[in-house]
DNA sequence: CGCGCGCTCGGG
DNA sequence: CCGAGCGCGCGA
């Protein structure tokens, strides 16, 4: 037998199939060693074939598998390489995308332990061997038990017993659980009418792609859990995506108490142990839900009946990592091959979706009344000129500070919400103008009271702070800007005997951290909570009856075309956390643009008043879904390969823009708007186009550069444009 | 990617 | 004439 083999090497040199000499125990998937070269390389599997085109003689044979079962399935084997051709990335790399990274780079591997039982033969034990003749009792009562236990137990006398052939040892492979102690209760509920009739759409639609578009709370979870538990029934697999922050305890523990040990979480959180082991389980049946954020989509799962993309709209679902594929596009391959459905659900879905629904390439689903019946929390909108003109310099507004007192009066809890970490966010030299920037990005520098630091946000140098300018010397150093720590500090000074909690990149340390802090909000040991947008998803406070946004304008006017429709998600989503308990909800929006549209209707929660704001502007200014936007980056150290690199790649697309210029909106090379970071110099060529048709030359272009000190890569409508 | 081959250049 | 440096092509 002739096994086609993809080295594991991420270079496009060796992109290509190697034929070797194998057994028949050899089948496609497999990870197998391989002589490669000089040295040894691990491949996959991608064929297994009679015979070779390639002369006999130089055939070369498998040293060994990996492992005994195939690592990729052939579903997914197909899929690898869809993905190297559409994103133009080597086989190699779209191959790893199915496997957990543990596996490649060796640093874990099934866990087995020692477990000790009673043998058949009969025996005796001689009084004196007290503790021999314990351990026997103790196993004749409990069966079989750990090794390790026994020999803390008894010590000795296990090896004693084992000698005497009275008690025999096996190696039993041990499940790493990475749930430790989550216990959900099961707290299933009768589905609403809405609910049921949403999920017999999903089943009778003949589109493969279904669009839940429901309001927060309005139950789109047990819609999903409803329709898992239909496709299990089937004796079918399904996969659970949400954003990586969504992947709390409680939604685990929801889950497990739904369906036991059938699901299978697989994120960053886990050690490599245990996400080894629940990838092991969804390959070999055992676990039949893969639940994750993005790269669950990957899940080794085989006769997959259901995929849910939750919160559809949320950025972590695009890679940035080449390749750079969107989970969507994933999703949907995978879907189709399986002739299973996708459904997407979020409360306010990406533009781009709600059109495809809206022009029925997918089904829609509306759910507008919540489970409860609540309404949404009262939005306020305050002109924050009209604060300044009345001597207002501070970050609360007037109205904002009457909430607040009001819900600290009455013992509620409430969470400001302020999309800038730090204190201030630049250090300004009155005399010369003067900004501190930082050495190896091309960014102000922040500063920070706490560790009384000016910090880079971009690679999180640390630098002194200023005593004066070094530039003029002058002394008249100003802290501009407003940030969530500055923010927690004039709360203490206004209301002394309030608990504050700080939520922020800076206080919390890893996903850990993040955790902690919700749950010293969530048990009440703190009054107000500020933080970043991550105090925006999904968690259940009930005592929070005030939510204040400090700053709306902040997202409002990012420099990137989804800065609207991202502000209504923000917006949307942090007021879903007002009011979930018994007593209504407030919000208040500070803004300096009250009459902003996309405000105005988040205020109102009118997604489709805001949608049909949006689509007209967009489709007014060719942006998408009227046009697709294309960046190609280029960035490296050395600023002249760089920009040898940027010229070379200039040229051949300018050959593209040439021939095919009605396809072009937009064309033209220029540094990224941050210059460097990390100290790495950044270049694009930006692009809008018509559609799609020139996408293929432009990834070919990419893929033909060959400079060592200089990366290029494509992106695809980026979500980021510095 | 990692390696070795061979071409080229500079030193003396 | 020899050794170091690098660009290139190979790997089954």
């Amino acid at each position: 037998m002739v096994a086609e083999v993809i080295v594991d090497v991420a270079h496009s040199d060796v992109d290509k199939i190697f034929d070797y000499v194998c057994d028949e125990t050899v089948v496609a998937g497999m990870r197998v060693a391989v002589p490669f070269g000089k040295s040894a390389a691990t491949g996959f599997v991608m064929r297994v074939k009679e015979r070779s085109d390639f002369p006999e003689e130089k055939l070369k044979r498998v040293f060994r598998k990996e492992d005994d079962f195939p690592a990729v399935n052939a579903e997914c084997l197909a899929l690898a390489e869809k993905i190297a051709a559409r994103y133009r990335c080597p086989k190699a790399l779209a191959l790893r995308l199915f496997l957990p990274a543990e596996m490649r780079t060796g640093k874990t591997s099934e866990r087995y332990r020692s477990f000790a039982r009673l043998s058949d033969q009969p025996f005796e034990l001689s009084a004196r061997a007290k503790a021999q003749s314990a351990l026997a009792e103790y196993l004749r009562e409990n069966g079989e038990t750990d090794a390790a236990v026994l020999r803390e137990k008894f010590g000795g006398a296990l090896k004693a017993l084992t000698d005497k052939k009275i008690v025999v040892l096996e190696k039993k492979r041990i499940l790493r659980d990475p749930y430790r102690g989550v216990e959900g209760e099961r707290t299933e509920r009768a589905l609403t009418l809405a609910q049921r009739a949403a999920v017999s759409r999903v089943d009778e639609t003949d589109k493969t792609v279904t669009l839940v578009h429901g309001v927060t709370g309005s139950g789109k979870t047990e819609i999903y859990l409803t329709l898992i538990a239909e496709r299990l029934a089937q004796g079918k697999t399904a996969i659970f995506l949400v954003p990586e922050i969504s992947l709390t305890p409680q939604m685990l523990s929801q889950l497990r108490a739904r369906f036991g040990e059938k699901v299978a979480i697989l994120h960053s959180g886990l050690s490599a142990g245990e996400r080894f082991d629940e990838w092991c389980r969804l390959r070999e049946g055992s676990a039949r839900i893969a639940v994750g954020a993005r790269s669950a989509v990957f899940a080794p799962v085989e006769n997959v009946g259901l995929i849910v993309i939750d919160e559809e709209h949320d950025g972590s679902y695009a890679s940035e990592t080449a390749p750079r594929y969107h989970t969507f596009d994933i999703a949907l391959l995978r879907a189709q091959h399986n002739g299973c459905k996708l459904v997407l659900g979020s409360a306010t879905p990406a533009v781009e979706t709600y059109r495809r629904a809206k022009e029925g390439e997918f089904e829609l689903i509306t759910l507008k009344e919540r489970i409860n019946r609540r309404p949404m929390p009262d939005v306020e909108i305050v002109d924050m000129r009209r604060e300044v003109r009345r001597g207002n310099p501070s970050a609360f507004s007037a109205p904002l500070r009457e909430k607040l007192d009001r819900c600290l009066a009455e013992k509620n809890q409430a969470i400001l919400f302020l999309n800038r970490r730090g204190y201030s966010q630049t250090v300004i030299c009155r005399d010369c103008g003067y900004v501190a920037k930082c050495e190896h990005c091309d960014v102000s520098l922040t500063y920070h009271s706490e560790d009384d630091c000016l910090k880079c946000h971009y690679c999180g140098a640390r630098y002194h702070p200023l005593s004066a300018c070094p530039e003029c010397g002058g002394t008249h150093l100003g802290y501009v800007g407003t940030g969530t720590q500055k923010v927690a500090g004039e709360l203490k000074k206004l209301y002394p005997s309030a608990r504050i909690l700080r939520m922020d990149n800076d206080t919390t340390n890893g996903k850990e951290g993040h955790l902690k802090i919700i749950r010293q909000f969530a048990d009440r040991e703190a009054d107000i909570l500020v933080g970043t947008q991550m105090v925006a998803k999904g968690h259940d406070f009930p005592s929070v009856t005030l939510v204040g946004i400090l700053d709306a304008d902040m997202s409002l006017h990012f420099p990137d075309y989804r800065s609207g429709e991202r502000t209504f998600q923000l917006v949307t989503q942090v007021a879903g956390r007002s009011g979930r308990a018994e007593e209504k909800g407030e919000v208040v929006l500070q803004t300096y643009d009250p009459e902003n549209y996309i405000l105005r209707f988040a205020a109102k929660y009118d997604y489709e008043g805001f949608y049909a704001h949006e689509i007209a502007m967009r489709s007014a200014t060719a942006f998408p879904p009227f046009a697709k936007i294309v960046r190609v980056m280029i960035t490296g150290e050395d600023e002249k390969e760089a920009l040898e690199a940027l010229r070379e790649v200039y040229t051949k697309l300018q050959k593209i823009y040439a021939e095919e210029t009605d396809k072009f909106l937009f064309f033209n090379k220029m540094h990224a708007p941050v210059k460097r970071i990390q100290n790495k110099y950044r270049y694009q060529v930006l692009m809008r186009l018509t559609d799609g048709s020139p996408l293929r030359r432009i990834y070919d272009v990419c893929a033909e550069s060959k400079f060592k000190n200089a990366l290029v890569y494509v992106e695809e409508n980026p979500s980021n444009l510095s």
